[in-house]
DNA sequence: CTTGGAATGTCAACAAGGCTGACGTATCTT
DNA sequence: AAGATACGTCAGCCTTGTTGACATTCCAAG
């Protein structure tokens, strides 16, 4: 048997609760980014330039194809990013030994170094948080962030975090 | 007494922990908007104009002021979108009435159409994420959200959801 | 050994959506 | 009457995304 006020009451509340879970990832979206974006703006860098230097550093020796799977961006719009950073001496673009049509990525001791910098302004702020909420909601956050994932891009993270190049 | 080595390893991993929710940010947040992008590229729309409607939808009568500190852009830029939006006849623009200079901003029928088009979108995969992970997890969520952004978007953030104007 | 296709780079042109700076108008407040 | 506030707008710039076309290099299959 339905109870239909408790039915609708029910998909109201939680109604209420996804509209405020799309509101928290807009306004804590805007705070992930917040503090690596300051440093690269007194370095005329951007949010692309920044995910490059990451995902280079995650998977050294990575390929511009597949950094081109995991940012979800045209190769022309990557290349200019990539080719800025070799220009400024912080990627580092050597051919492929088995195969030499691939450019072999990795960061310089200078991309290294702005990576940490990146990374730890980034990382000071989730610690924070991670600890505001603790472990529990730290799991969950997790569980939550992996669903909500498009299947291939899930595959992608789990691929990154197995360490796969 | 300090234990070196597992404080070395603990440290490690909660590092590897923060740069994966990192990623699962990034990775999730594509997701979070793939839906509605979608939509939106029909009809020659962008993120910009999504996030007016929403947040009009969400504050009906708020004021151009109110919209700029939400979204935390220029008034040029917002501007630019609103025009678009006032002349497609989806968002109504009328004088205020205690305070004249002001525009109570609010959504046309056609308006409103739409933003339930992208929120349904947009609902429905955040819905299947927070029942794939379940009611804890999403409580994780949230809270670990709520303590990523800046101190005066969690206010604004808290302000829209005791649903002031 | 040749040839098709894959990986990469690059040129050109364009659009969305940010930004700054400057200016104008209407309206409220003091 | 004067200053502050809310809003709109013009002009110009930047980043970062897009499409389309084309060249090069190289691997692999026939």
């Amino acid at each position: 048997m339905r109870q239909v006020v408790n039915e609708d009451s029910s998909a109201f509340d939680s109604d209420e609760r996804l509209r405020q879970g799309i509101e928290a990832m807009f306004f804590a979206y805007r705070g992930f980014t917040a503090d690596p974006d300051r440093i690269l703006a007194t370095l005329s860098y951007g949010r692309a330039h920044h995910r490059a230097i990451h995902f280079i550093a995650r998977s050294p020796g990575t390929t511009v194809n597949n950094l081109l799977k995991i940012l979800g961006v045209t190769k022309q719009s990557l290349n200019r990013v990539l080719r800025t950073l070799i220009e400024d001496g912080l990627v580092e673009s050597r051919q492929g030994v088995s195969d030499r049509r691939e450019r072999r990525l990795s960061l310089t001791d200078a991309g290294g170094a702005l990576e940490r910098r990146l990374s730890e302004a980034q990382r000071r702020r989730m610690r924070a948080a991670y600890h505001a909420a603790g472990p529990e909601a730290v799991d969950g956050f997790h569980l939550v962030l992996e669903a909500m994932m498009d299947a291939e891009m899930r595959r992608t993270y789990h691929a990154i975090k197995e360490g796969e190049t």
